[in-house]
DNA sequence: TTGTATGCGTTATCAT
DNA sequence: ATGATAACGCATACAA
């Protein structure tokens, strides 16, 4: 086949017999033109399988249509469905996505940045490892790019989308007061290159505390422990007496379960658990995981949004946080007496009717 | 603090009282320059946060260093694996990634690519509904565009990355016909926009007839039916006596024991499953899942390694299949006799060792 | 060694 | 209604 180095307007131009300018507003429909004319570079066009150059355009128009993503990763499913959201949103708004991934790096979190910058993004939708301390992120801000974050809680100078990381770990603590859970436990991955993690640990320790319940037991793991059940088991054997724990996502909830069958330990009889996320998989489950449902999808959209409706002339708006929803499961239950009770036989509170469901947003 | 219109090479050269063309061969490190006027543009580059325009660099050079990528979906962790395979082989190559779903519709599927080359992408790099089917994919050719493959078998004119469906599918087959099962399963998704499920039906059903099993007994669901164990299992309880299935994924796999359970039938003992893709939560489940290990993320690191040595100019060479690699767990055992074993008590086959491991690559 | 001028593909301006 | 031309930011051939 014919290598055809690409056909810019101007061949169109000189094939239908006019001027380049003439073929752009008609091509555009920008400006006028006679049927005439608009005719002839129509078919020209058509016929030599013309398409504009995204590049030339750029250049003159100075805007690339395209909007940066950075993620920590894609191997992940939650980003992986955030950046799935993102584009689902933007198709047909002309703007691609160019994307990149820290791997949870909070060096390659600011070379990605300024790498996307240097692309000539007309604007950024991120999550990253410390963006309070990102410089590229402070010099989109300050080149009038719109910015917008995902999964981060609100920032000075950036809009984000997220769900109350605090606010739904109370939730869980609630819940597992509820069934008369005192001594709980929180496990995270170890040197967690993230925020979400540590504001739900904290509002999970603020909601115990203010139940009255003991302080949770903080388990914190490496990437090793959790993809081996064994070890993660050996973990788990080292604090016992707890009746409930608290994944900081849902991966990790399915781990624990793993690890708590190997120490013969039943869930929930003998531990109760509950992850966050609300990865489809934790519905599928022989137990069903309790959980956090949120909607990683949800977010990116709305990151996507925030950024077309700034690009199109908006001012910047900061939207209440993402709602999310409880899902019992079933993988909660009230403690088994005599086991983790300080000693003394749990007392089932008065009242505990069934495990229910909240919501929030 | 109002960083202006972006400051230009221009604005470099005039700072440091010296040519564009001086300034261009200095900031390069192409031409050769005094050290005088070398230290000027440097610090004067620096002092005025200059950074280059990929724009005006690209329309010079008639490259974009950015390659496109077209998945059907990001939601689906075994193509989000693979994109993050190719974004971290393309890290530090200069090039960056330009990513679009088509959410495996046909006709998003081309519209999608022809977007993406539109937007002036050096190369290309998908995963398709119909790519024997697709004109963009096609013009990508003939333009001289490199363009590698995910998941698809080899086809005529495109280097592809992929495992070998049908082989690794005859693997299941074996396995189960080792165990001694006869009445077998295939479980698809219905109107699977996809060739890979295509290739492994065939597969397993090519192993069946040359081990001399009854043709495998084909069920195919819907979306509805895949998230929804109860309307799942009236389904498969329309096909009673089969022993063992094969899920065509282990989404299908996990989706397929929930509704086994609904039924009352026990996994592995009353029937046998096994999976495709070898996603992480399937080693993490209470019965690990049985199934074909693959590395989605190594096909994407393969895919952008053909592109890169293509765009460096290597000619285009088809690697050979990756490996797989069958992996056990427990969902997998003899049938129970006098289940589903066309009347006659099923016999164990003479030497049954436990279930092993098969390599392939 | 250095600077000037040109072209890359497009659109906007400004004549005609 | 139409076309010639000037940017846009950069690299480079060519001249100095």
């Amino acid at each position: 086949m014919t290598h055809k180095s690409a056909i810019t307007i101007k061949d169109v131009a000189q094939a239908a017999g006019c001027g380049v300018a003439t073929a752009s507003r008609v091509l555009n429909n920008s400006g006028s033109a006679s049927a005439d004319v608009r005719e002839r570079v129509e078919t020209a066009a058509r016929d030599l399988g013309f398409s504009f150059s995204a590049i030339g355009r750029a250049l003159q128009s100075r805007r690339s249509m395209t909007i940066g993503c950075l993620v920590p990763s894609l191997a992940n499913p939650v980003f992986a469905e955030a950046v799935q959201g993102v584009q689902a949103e933007l198709q047909g708004s002309g703007y691609q996505l160019l994307i990149s991934c820290s791997n949870y790096d909070e060096a390659a979190d600011d070379a990605a940045l300024e790498m996307l910058l240097s692309k000539d993004t007309d604007a950024l939708i991120a999550t990253m490892v410390a963006p309070e301390r990102s410089a590229a992120l402070q010099l989109a801000g300050r080149r009038g790019i719109p910015v917008a974050l995902m999964f981060h809680d609100p920032m000075e100078g950036f809009v984000t989308s997220y769900v109350d990381n605090v606010e739904a770990a109370r939730e869980v603590a609630r819940q597992f007061a509820r069934l008369g859970h005192r001594r709980t436990g929180f496990l995270a991955l170890r040197f967690s290159t993230s925020d979400r993690s540590r504001n739900r640990y904290a509002g999970f320790l603020a909601e115990c505390r203010a139940g009255g319940l003991p302080d949770p037991a903080l388990i914190e793991i490496g990437e090793a422990e959790a993809r081996q059940p064994d070890r993660l088991a050996v973990i788990l054997g080292q604090h016992p007496g707890l009746t409930a724990i608290f994944a900081s996502n849902d991966f990790l909830a399915i781990a624990l379960q793993n690890a708590a069958r190997l120490l013969g330990w039943r869930v929930p009889q003998d531990m109760s658990v509950a992850g966050f996320d609300g990865i489809e998989i934790g519905r599928l489950l022989e137990v069903p995981l309790a959980t956090i449902e949120t909607s990683p999808e949800a977010m990116g959209r709305q990151a996507a949004r925030l950024l077309l409706e700034r690009l199109q002339g908006g001012a910047p708006v900061q939207p209440p946080a993402l709602s999310f929803h409880f899902r019992a499961g079933a993988t909660l239950a009230p403690p088994t007496p005599g086991k983790g009770d300080d000693g003394r036989v749990a007392a089932q509170p008065p009242s505990a009717p069934p495990a229910e469901t909240a919501q929030q947003g």
